[in-house]
DNA sequence: GCCAGATTTGCAAGCGCTTGCAAATTCAAG
DNA sequence: CTTGAATTTGCAAGCGCTTGCAAATCTGGC
């Protein structure tokens, strides 16, 4: 048996209950917060922990029907600033309310997602975040009937009302759209998103909403699909460039594309914001760091992140009131002015 | 009992037994792979296993001495490109061998450590990845107590030789130095690392020797000491842009500090590369995203973390040769050529 | 100083699994 | 057909913890 090597260091409740001089029962429900442990019987146990150096044992907490004070967390892939930024908000979270953190990516295991779901809340974990956009509803019907906690982030849950959080879509892609027109541009070029998705929808909309609230009229042509990727955003601006005459801005559905529209804008010979304007959505670190720096709608990714974690642990600490607790938390965006738009360029004024 | 609800839903190794028609252990036995088991058996338990959704309990199986297949992954924090890449081949080396990922931050419960590599070995990880740049000794000494299998990424472990994979650093640094020189480049500015991190003081080494290999006398007054975050790059830039005569060419010990350098220099109102080349080290995602697109040294960031799976790995399943795994592992970097570097200005040539 | 009731504590069971050991089965050779 | 060795299987213990229940201790009112 190997784990006889661990044991000889390990120690247990049973070496704290020894310290201290009372039941390990007692000092379970001591270290674990009961209210009906006497004070000084819980500092002797506290004590005795601190000085053995006690740890639990997840493992066998959690087998004895406890928490584990682990969340899963479960993404398409780091790969990704808007990611990156969603969990690192998670990260500090869990951190701050003391748990820890199991990652899961999808990249895995693709085509056997339901046993995926099956194998998390067979997994260690209290509770699950999910950050994943084309999300299969088996999935969540799965974890329902599991009664197993768990929150979305940024996508819609078509039917059953889940805990959730997102940004305001809409309403920021309005207001993109909106700073554009004001802007004096006309001819806007819109870069969507994934149409399966229901944010990029969002943001389709509210451009629309904008242009129509201004008496821009809406024109098909300037819209070209994209996929939330780089060159995607890089293959749909050169499709808008043809377009005749020229759009004076374009306006990508997230960054990761406006980084790519960027990119075919220069390769043109064009220069930004000059001869064109770009305009992204989400605010990833990378969308400072480009030059020129990217005006973007800044989605509070971070922010999303923790309120995703205090939703979770909301459910897992207090499974009673689960009902309340599925809610749906929207924050707002807020456009960030930089470097990438400017006003109509004056040759295009009579246009 | 709340784990009540969980249970009812659950299927243990008892049912897969009793669908099987055989006891409980020889499903455990069969499941874990076993040659004593006959094969017919054995087809049997799979199936039943397969028909019923078996999925083992973790923390059961880790509690009872078995191995959970979980690798912790302990990291500064994730925004940053550099860790990101790495920890993306960890990833996917981790999916592929089957195994789930428990991720830690340091950025929590700083000053207490020496606990948190107790949590962790405690926890239900079967071994741990270190990707953290100053590591205390005493992280080291309390894991090799343990005997809990751990590999060290990119950084040196000072005495004892624990398992570890890194990329040449010195090579990388003393090529990209070449590189520059044989540009024309002889006021070459470089941009330092921490000091107190092993392949900080490599990369410098390397960028003395290709100086001192080629005739290029080395001026300390063009070194400037940076902490391998942007804003250190900006700031260390910013000084050597003072120099006089200005240096022609900036060599950053990583990306994150060429970016910040890219912008300082900008801000001076400077070309790159026609007024001064720039180049950096890592080549992290963002540096093919800026523009001019950065010309850096590559470390296989990902293959790193690929191979610190593996060795990792190989400690797990097969301690009884953990001295022969202790092995360091150091993966070749390469001169990356984009669009940061240039020739020597002609109105510099003559200086 | 004693007792009923309230507050604390201890005991023991059991969470789902692995594994040493013994029992059962198989097989080949006699 | 036996028989003994080799191969498979089953039993039971136990991993470290939580928790229902019962026992022990304490409290205050008499």
């Amino acid at each position: 048996m190997d784990s006889s090597r661990k044991k000889s260091t390990r120690v247990t409740i049973l070496d704290v209950a020894r310290e201290s001089g009372v039941s390990y029962s007692t000092v379970s429900r001591a270290l674990n917060g009961f209210d009906f442990v006497k004070g000084a019987t819980r500092d002797k146990v506290l004590a005795a922990a601190e000085k053995l150096g006690y740890v639990a044992n997840v493992q066998a907490r959690s087998l004895a029907g406890g928490k584990t004070r682990i969340i899963g967390l479960l993404v398409p892939g780091l790969d990704n600033g808007y990611i990156g930024e969603i969990v690192r908000g998670v990260d500090e979270e869990i951190a701050k309310a003391n748990y820890d953190l199991m990652l899961y990516t999808t990249r895995r295991r693709v085509g056997r997602e339901a046993m995926y779901i099956d194998a998390i809340s067979n997994g260690p974990s209290d509770g699950i975040i999910l950050i994943v956009p084309l999300l299969e509803r088996e999935y969540l019907t799965a974890l329902r009937e599991h009664h197993f906690p768990y929150v979305l982030v940024d996508q819609i849950d078509p039917q059953m009302h889940s805990p959730m959080v997102d940004a305001t879509n809409w309403q920021g892609a309005y207001d993109a759209t909106k700073y554009l027109i004001d802007l004096g541009h006309r001819r806007i070029g819109f870069i969507t998103g994934l149409r399966a998705i229901q944010s990029a929808l969002d943001r389709l909309d509210g451009y629309k909403a904008a242009l129509a609230d201004h008496g821009v009229r809406f024109d098909e042509t300037l819209i070209a699909e994209g996929d939330f990727f780089t060159p995607g955003g890089y293959a749909a601006a050169q499709k808008l460039l043809k377009h005749k005459p020229r759009p004076t801005a374009v306006f990508a559905s997230n960054d990761l594309m406006a980084l790519g529209a960027m990119q075919a804008i220069r390769d043109q010979g064009l220069e930004i914001p000059e001869d064109i304007s770009v305009l992204g959505f989400d605010d990833i670190p990378q969308a400072s760091m480009v030059h020129p720096q990217l005006t973007t709608v800044r989605q509070p990714l971070e922010q999303m992140g923790r309120v995703a974690v205090s939703l979770l642990i909301e459910q897992i600490e207090r499974p009673d009131n689960l009902e309340r607790a599925a809610r749906r938390v929207t924050l707002a965006t807020r456009l960030i002015e930089r470097e990438s738009c400017a006003a109509v360029p004056t040759s295009d004024m009579k246009g």
